[in-house]
DNA sequence: TATAGCCTTATTGTATACAATTCTCGTGAA
DNA sequence: TTCACGAGAATTGTATACAATAAGGCTATA
């Protein structure tokens, strides 16, 4: 009985609590694949009854996250080597689709801005402030997102695979080299931008993102080591 | 009718009528754009309580085809020609990007499928047999869908982007000029295909599906003409 | 007439109840 | 032992109940 309900201003559907806790604990690696998920279970973890829970768990299953069961119950998607490569990939032609679009719309100020991140991140990176450097090469993405959020559709694919992805790039970005690549690419999209020149920007970014694959799939092959 | 008895199979779930009827009402135009959705109605509608319709609901948001309004309810997503263009742009690209795929993988049996149906489409189109032209067209781009059904993603959305720009197709492929173009277009898939030239397909399907696009374009402004 | 405030209704969010289905495991027969 | 089978547990699917909230309209008052 939740008597005491002074605090709740803005009501907070369950069903969302539930959906953001469940993504997180997929893509922070807590909750892991193969890891079977039944409705009541969740349910009495969450302190809340089946119906919010499996309203999350029926978008989560959208998503990709997590899959059906042959008869019943869910499992966290598998990171599969495979699965991997298909996400990268689909987001190499996405994003790289999308630079094309945006190679023929940005204004002088959106090169500055991209410019201004990928300074920032290689600073950071020299002061060897990996948090930093992973924070400014998000910007430099998320801004290039919005200036194609006009197209709906593709935009929410877009950031669907990337906030999928991410479950694969945290230790990418941990090593040095691998966060000099990243920017050394984020400089090169910006050239090709700063060129107007659609089909070298996509393929500069399909280029980008297939390195941050084989870096993707190098951290998996390591994980397995272990 | 099922007089063999598999009968166990009737387990098919009211959520998933739900939603298939509802999928086929926004699909085919039986519901309207801008129409408004209450779950009570539609459970009313359908003859089953709240629970199915609402997780149908869901599903259907997820997919694009409806919204939720601000406040309550859903309504039917608006098919406005910029939506048109961007999803026919998508399946451009994924489907694109697909028969690059394809290239490097498709057997000499493959070849010649694909040759048959462009050639049963042709008769049936010099027959003027304008729903089996749409049969064995339909056919060729199912075919190639399989091809990529081992990446799952890949494979979903394009089915899915399909499965959404049906609606914008029907009209096209009854002018004879539209069906012949995209015979035409076939065979030039089919002949990048054989050339093996992963960059030729990419262009080639993208070209094959602008010009669909352009037709569903034409069709939807005749549509508001009237 | 205009409008603030209240009451009613429509609609959604969550919980719970119950039916249907699948799973598990123990018991008895071969 | 092994296998088949059934009883009971576990789990999901659907319906219903009830609370919370927004929408709409009515009345009284200025």
């Amino acid at each position: 009985m939740a008597v005491h309900s002074r605090v709740e201003k803005q009501t907070v559907p369950v069903r969302k609590k539930a959906y953001e806790h469940l993504k997180t604990a997929i893509l922070s690696g807590h909750l892991s694949p193969k890891e079977r998920l039944t409705e009541e279970h969740l349910a009495e973890t969450l302190g809340v009854s089946r119906t919010p829970v499996r309203e999350a768990l029926y978008k989560l299953e959208a998503e990709g996250l997590i899959r059906p069961l042959k008869t019943r119950g869910f499992i966290v998607s598998g990171d599969s080597k495979e699965e991997v490569k298909e996400l990268f990939e689909l987001r190499a032609i996405l994003e790289g689709y999308a630079l094309r679009i945006i190679s023929e719309k940005i204004t002088r100020e959106g090169l500055q801005h991209l410019g201004t991140f990928i300074d920032k991140a290689q600073a950071a990176l020299e002061a060897n402030r990996m948090d930093d450097v992973f924070k400014w090469n998000t910007r430099f993405h998320d801004y290039l997102h919005e200036l194609v959020s006009d197209s709906i559709r593709l935009y929410r694919l877009i950031v669907d695979m990337r906030k999928q992805v991410l479950r694969h790039r945290k230790v990418t970005l941990q090593s040095i080299e691998g966060a000099q690549r990243t920017i050394d690419g984020h400089q090169k999209i910006l050239l090709a931008l700063r060129l107007k020149d659609p089909e070298l920007c996509e393929k500069t970014m399909r280029e980008h993102i297939k390195l941050a694959k084989e870096d993707a799939l190098l951290t998996l092959l390591g994980e397995h080591i272990e």
